[in-house]
DNA sequence: TTTTTTGTAACACATTGAGTTATAGATATT
DNA sequence: AATATCTATAACTCAATGTGTTACAAAAAA
């Protein structure tokens, strides 16, 4: 999955855990929600595991569950999961041309401090946050799933 | 061409033009530096032209140059002028859940937030600050492309 | 008038992504 | 103990996207 389509899939998974506040979810009804395959929903989760931010259980009756409190779950943290790659692409090199052989070590330290510059952003919302703002959307327009 | 990548051949093209110093350069010939075919070097620049970073002059000893002086030219512009997209893409809806109903809409401001974050941090380096660095660096050890 | 070069559109091929199928392993239920 | 349900992960297929190329009109110098 495409890490920036991966972040808004995180997300979700995680306030609908929050929101569902089962004990244990399966994949299946995760990606019911999404609109997914199953698979698609434990690959992503597999990466929010190794974090520590969900944990699973195997086995009939098992599933997915938040593994910490949803005011300890920011979007930095959840960003950094699941963002394997870099956000910008490093310049392919061309060893002749003096510009291009040297471009990726010029952009480095921007492209990093840009990539920082968005954690203070980010720590600040948090699943409690999102959570919140969730329940006052859904008491003026009630539905359920 | 994937926005990420595009960002990193225009800051290129850019600091290419500045290098080679000469009134017009062809697409050809920074084709070549970026190891890549005119026509994408076109593509790329015609985005620079639209937000007046580079200008072109068509037919015979034609090119491209830049229409502003190299400390006038952030790496902040350039990220403007070349991404279409969002940083993040939205989440996919499904109208049947109210939290994926109301995700893309949770998400929005974090997400622009996340985005503006940037800007200080890419405005603060120039086509100029990456030349300075280039020419420390070609002065150490020289070669001509 | 010829040549060179930009500006685009259209096409083809390669890469990547998304979804699916399959299967092994784990655990509750019976 | 046997069965059913669910995670974990690999492998595969089809679709989407990206990249490079070809083609050609328009512009301007030679």
């Amino acid at each position: 999955m495409k890490a920036d389509a991966k972040f808004s899939t995180a997300i979700h998974v995680c306030l609908y855990l929050h929101y569902r506040g089962e004990k244990l979810l399966s994949s299946q009804e995760m990606a019911a929600s999404v609109n997914t395959n199953p698979v698609v929903i434990r690959r992503v989760l597999a990466e929010l595991r190794k974090k520590d931010i969900v944990g699973s259980v195997a086995g009939n009756q098992g599933g997915f569950y938040l593994k910490r409190a949803v005011d300890k779950i920011s979007l930095w943290d959840i960003y950094q999961a699941v963002n394997d790659r870099e956000l910008f692409q490093k310049p392919k090199v061309n060893e002749e041309c003096p510009v291009s052989s040297n471009l990726a070590q010029l952009v480095k330290l921007p492209f990093q401090a840009a990539e920082n510059a968005m954690q203070p952003s980010l720590e600040k919302i948090t699943i409690s946050t999102l959570y919140n703002q969730l329940d006052d959307i859904l008491k003026t327009s009630p539905k359920f799933c």
